[in-house]
DNA sequence: GGCCTTCCTGACCGTATGGTCAAATTCAGA
DNA sequence: TCTGAATTTGACCATACGGTCAGGAAGGCC
């Protein structure tokens, strides 16, 4: 074992292939982003947490901004992914279900990501803010109709579906973005599979439940 | 005894009283970090809001970490204050609602405090970590005791209180936190009386009848 | 091997930042 | 008016940061 150990797999070959690099790099920064946000981050420290010299970070990403702003491409990408279950439902139960599943999943696998998209948004979205009045404005419509479309056909109540969408939003991402606090009141451990899965039901309960979708 | 301030915003006199002073800084301080983050504001940048040379702040706070800590516990009593409402409760329904009109007010007067505590916990908490061990986890505990009590009357569905809590911070600050994204979602403007009033009504629609507390 | 492209990296640079300091200013009370 | 403590401030400093660059190494292809 010559290589020295990094947080991130490294690879093995002295040599890399660009996507290669540009995958060690944009994931060392995601959890650097992550943890110390944009102005706290520092190339340096993200070239020791890919293992790589501060300067190939800039042959591959030719300025901070530039890489901050890939990191944050490729989680609203994987973000806008859980909205095809929306759309295949056959209506709310199913859908919302679905759809909050999905999130929580996210939430859990992606929790950098969603950390870096909330500071992000937090702080004005500089970065991102054509995404925000283009896809997201657009992707945000199109769901709104088709909530629109479930309570007119008298399958859940009549709800804002702008503020629902908010709701299912704000109470799956809370599990990304104050994971900390949550696993501080959980006696300092992250939650296990089976207070993820509580956490999950008793979020689709509550919903369902309250926009009249269940009975 | 008796204070001649009268402007809030700007020093009229030349010399200040340390209180006067430390609140023009920490309100300035609010203001930068919740735009910029801790590591992306500059005492430079909060001493040009605040409208006082930079060497002033350090004469009230020595450093810039000592400053950052003074504003979030700020934050924190803000915070705290909302509990009060909860306990004077006779019920889920009164309690309940009237903390979610409490956190929404919080949201929409101290937007800029919401996101510095937001920040902080999503960045670890590195300062306020014992304020996480100690004072949450026993409000935090206090809270769930009484929503128990609530289900064993029989006066709400028997809900995890744990999750239902995290459910109506991540509802409510979500309005705060992601602020912005939501006014981009409005077309730019924020949100008038009417549509916040909109969004109480909705979160406590659904969630009063998700938990059982309303018929 | 010879050559070319791609990749790698230590050393370096200008700038901005947090923080210091000592001299100047203000003001309350004697 | 005088005195001493509190406050204000421009100038200054050491450091750390983002970014550059020239030269070296690796590998594919003939």
């Amino acid at each position: 074992m010559a290589e020295t150990s990094t947080a991130v797999t490294k690879a093995t070959s002295k040599k890399m292939r660009r996507k290669e690099a540009e995958a060690l790099i944009l994931s060392a920064a995601e959890k650097v982003f992550a943890e110390a946000g944009f102005g706290g981050a520092t190339m340096q420290l993200i070239a020791d947490v890919a293992g790589l010299p501060k300067a190939n970070l800039h042959y591959y990403f030719p300025t901070k901004e530039l890489l901050y702003r890939q990191v944050v491409q490729k989680i609203f990408q994987i973000w806008l992914q859980a909205a095809d279950i929306f759309d295949q439902a056959e209506g709310p139960e199913e859908g919302i279900g679905a759809y909050i599943d999905a999130k929580m999943e996210i939430s859990r696998r992606h929790a950098d990501g969603s950390k870096v998209w909330a500071s992000e948004v937090m702080h004005g979205a500089p970065v991102i803010q054509d995404y925000l009045e283009t896809t997201l404005t657009d992707w945000t419509n199109g769901r709104i109709d088709v909530i629109e479309r479930w309570i007119s056909e008298g399958r859940m109540a009549q709800i804002d579906p702008r503020h629902l969408l908010y709701m299912l939003w704000a109470t799956t991402q809370h599990y990304a973005d104050f994971g900390h606090q949550i696993d501080t009141l959980n006696g300092g451990a992250p939650l296990d599979d089976k207070q993820w899965e509580a956490a999950k039901s008793n979020i689709k309960t509550i919903i369902l439940r309250g926009i009249g979708a269940t009975e």
